[in-house]
DNA sequence: TGTACATCAGTGAACGCGCGTTCACTGATGTAC
DNA sequence: TGTACATCAGTGAACGCGCGTTCACTGATGTAC
């Protein structure tokens, strides 16, 4: 049976990515090692070769979904300079990462994911945190380059803009992606957009 | 053992209210019969003299959560005529819900309580949507009386308006409390209020 | 370049825990006469 | 008002499943000489 033997760090890549794609396709209860195990064509207890334990694994997934949602910060801010261009474009991304990665919203409002482990509920809030930190980067850059309005609290207008997503992102996680997060998307980015320019 | 032996509604209201008062203080890891039993007074097996399986406990507590939430709406339609007021208020009240009912969340984003049950994930999601219908009504009887702007979609509206709060109680939620979701509140109302009254 | 040995990624069987659920039972409560 | 019986809420023991985890093992790979 075992055809290719492989190194820990390669092992330890395609356990998360297995992980992540269960959480992505399945939801949590099926994030089990068993499964985890299947899609990397191990046994169960050869994933513990790589893994001290279920919990490091969804440590590992957690650390992936944040690198990717920071990652797309630091790109959009190269492609473009504009402040309320960056914030657009930020948006549709988001939206995006959401319709293809279920498991965001699965590891960010699940119990599951917290109970056990205060420090892994740190660490997504720390997450969470630094994304937001990043969007009032964008929106004092704005400020100082006067597209926005000063008198608005960045911090404040970073956890609104989350409030244009994630509502619609929840819609749509529970309708079976019945509910048009992109219409509202649009909609919410146009109010949104008003609120920030004019005074 | 068996000091009292009460009927089969007064339990079923009692097991509704633990499991409720159980995801509110501990989270869905604790929701186990055991604990529910416990909490009534019983013993687990006889907690299936008044409940079928555990899945139609879940089932009371979202109607038990759900029919809360729509109560609010009704009764602060009550207290005042001012569409502007009715949001504000309800703003307020949906915050206190908030804190005072970490089960909310628990179960609105849990995928625990989704899957397995295809019909408790749509009657969630109806739930939602009623109580979106309610704040667009809201919406709409402002843009009727001229409060409110009428180029906005009232539907739209009305999840903007919950873009408003759960943003920030998922940060409360994850933050340990730390967050200020008041504060948060405070000034995106400031915002929101602004965007339906200015053209 | 070949041999000897240590290392390490793989396997499969088994354990143990938690937990939902079943079942035969008991004893209290409500009802018919 | 009292008795006989059906009903029904309670108990405790036991079952069974899923699943994370352990452990003794095997055989391939890398390294030292």
């Amino acid at each position: 049976m075992s055809l290719d033997k492989l190194n820990t760090e390669i092992r330890q890549e395609q356990i998360a990515q297995a992980a992540l794609s269960l959480l992505n396709n399945h939801g949590i209860k099926k994030l089990s090692i068993i499964n985890v195990a299947r899609r990397v064509g191990l046994v169960p207890s050869g994933i513990y070769r790589h893994f001290p334990s279920k919990e490091q694994i969804i440590d590992a997934v957690v650390d992936l979904i944040f690198s990717r949602l920071v990652n797309n910060v630091t790109e959009i801010c190269k492609e473009t300079q504009d402040p309320l261009d960056q914030l657009r474009k930020l948006l549709v991304r988001h939206v995006e990462m959401i319709r293809e990665n279920h498991a965001i919203p699965r590891i960010i409002f699940s119990e599951e994911v917290y109970d056990g482990s205060p420090q892994r509920k740190a660490r997504i809030y720390e997450g969470v945190a630094m994304y937001l930190k990043k969007i009032a980067e964008i929106i004092k850059e704005g400020q100082l380059k006067k597209y926005i309005r000063k008198d608005l609290d960045a911090d404040s207008v970073s956890v609104m803009f989350l409030g244009m997503i994630q509502p619609a992102a929840i819609l749509w996680h529970i309708s079976d992606e019945q509910f048009d997060i992109n219409k509202h998307a649009e909609k919410a980015w146009i109010l949104f957009k008003e609120s920030l320019v004019k005074i």
